[in-house]
DNA sequence: TAGATTGTTAATCGATTAACAATC
DNA sequence: TAGATTGTTAATCGATTAACAATC
């Protein structure tokens, strides 16, 4: 269907963001939520909310609000986190085990079920029962397994090589975690996560806000 | 000046990773670069290059393109990476670990200076010579250091505790690594970054490229 | 019923892309 | 000079916000 095809990402982003809130909302009492409690808590404009919720298809009542439990279900299914899509991590530096220890990827529609490395120091650990095992046995078990997503956290150095590694193999999707722009063929589909932007509008909107620095 | 109020935040995410690829820059020969070259290796528009440039006032030269160290020197400037700005970070937790252990950030206009946490475990310890502190210390130091910046990477669950306890303390700017939305007075100046979000993209962009998931 | 909230269309706002003149 | 690239203005595209009708 054509729905899935025209959520705009700002939306996107938020709709996470949204079901976080609704799972951790503290009255469990109330069957009930509307867009104007939900922007007030998330500061969202209550039109968006309204909006960024009709993506989804769930439908609300006037002067009633939306069935939470409904909205939840039906957000999860629209982000496809009813599902939980195995990942690989490659790169199991400081940010890398960070990532093996976040257990709530699994609630967001990711898992990951093995972590890969050049270190032979950290090759046969584990980190949050995840296996780190060598990078030469990334191939083979990306196509054993059918892995379909990579998580980049390697030193920028070698980013774009294990990237095009991970493309070799099968890799559909690339996390990518360096501040390094990865020059792939575009049937790649690479999502970029940098902290130094986030670094520069955070040190740029305290310069505009006058804090002296 | 007015100059630096009128960025806007897609172009200004975009700079720190112009100052990365200007860095690293294999052949340091070149005396200049232009934008269409800059743009092709980064994806974007060559335009848009130009006016994200633009914005930090640097002026290129028909034909010749721009000088890359004073670009570079521009950029950081603009950024205000030229000075490095201390930060705390409360949550020394696996990805507060990895955050400090982040040696660019001082490249990247912020120093990570001190750890914040609760658990005497961790309290006396040291990741990448970063002492973690007991957060009964966090008011005082912040208060002697007049430190502006901190960096929240608790638990979920007591994010919006600590924030108000940083808020108190005199911290003017929050960079929120937790999926929580934080309620704060205006005057704080807050930078979310969610794992979660890029997973969420990352997801549907796969399913509308037809990947079977 | 009255009124709060949804749902939808229109208007606004902002960013990107295109067009083209200026210039080295 | 010729032509590539900058710089700037205009057009397009997309997202947010506003307005208002529908409805529970």
């Amino acid at each position: 269907m054509a729905l899935t095809n025209t959520v705009p990402e700002p939306a996107l982003k938020r709709l996470p963001l949204y079901l976080q809130y609704l799972r951790n909302l503290a009255d469990k009492s109330k069957m009930n939520i509307s867009a104007p409690v939900i922007g007030d808590d998330l500061g969202y404009d209550p039109t968006q909310v309204v909006k960024d919720l009709a993506y989804t298809g769930v439908r609300g009542k006037p002067r009633v609000g939306y069935n939470i439990y409904e909205l939840i279900y039906t957000i999860e299914n629209f982000l496809g986190f009813n599902k939980v899509n195995d990942a690989f991590l490659i790169g199991a530096g400081n940010l890398g085990k960070a990532l093996l220890s976040y257990q709530d990827f699994q609630h967001f529609g990711m898992k990951i079920i093995a972590a890969f490395d050049v270190d032979n120091n950290k090759v046969g650990t584990q980190v949050n029962s995840v296996n780190i095992l060598h990078i030469d046995k990334l191939e083979d078990l990306v196509k054993r397994l059918n892995i379909k997503i990579g998580i980049l956290t390697t030193p920028a150095a070698c980013a774009q090589k294990v990237a095009e590694q991970m493309h070799n193999c099968g890799i559909r999707g690339i996390w990518n975690l360096t501040p390094v722009y990865l020059k792939m063929p575009p049937e790649v589909i690479i999502q970029n996560t940098s902290m130094y932007s986030n670094v520069a509008v955070l040190l740029n909107k305290l310069n505009n806000a006058g804090v002296s620095m």
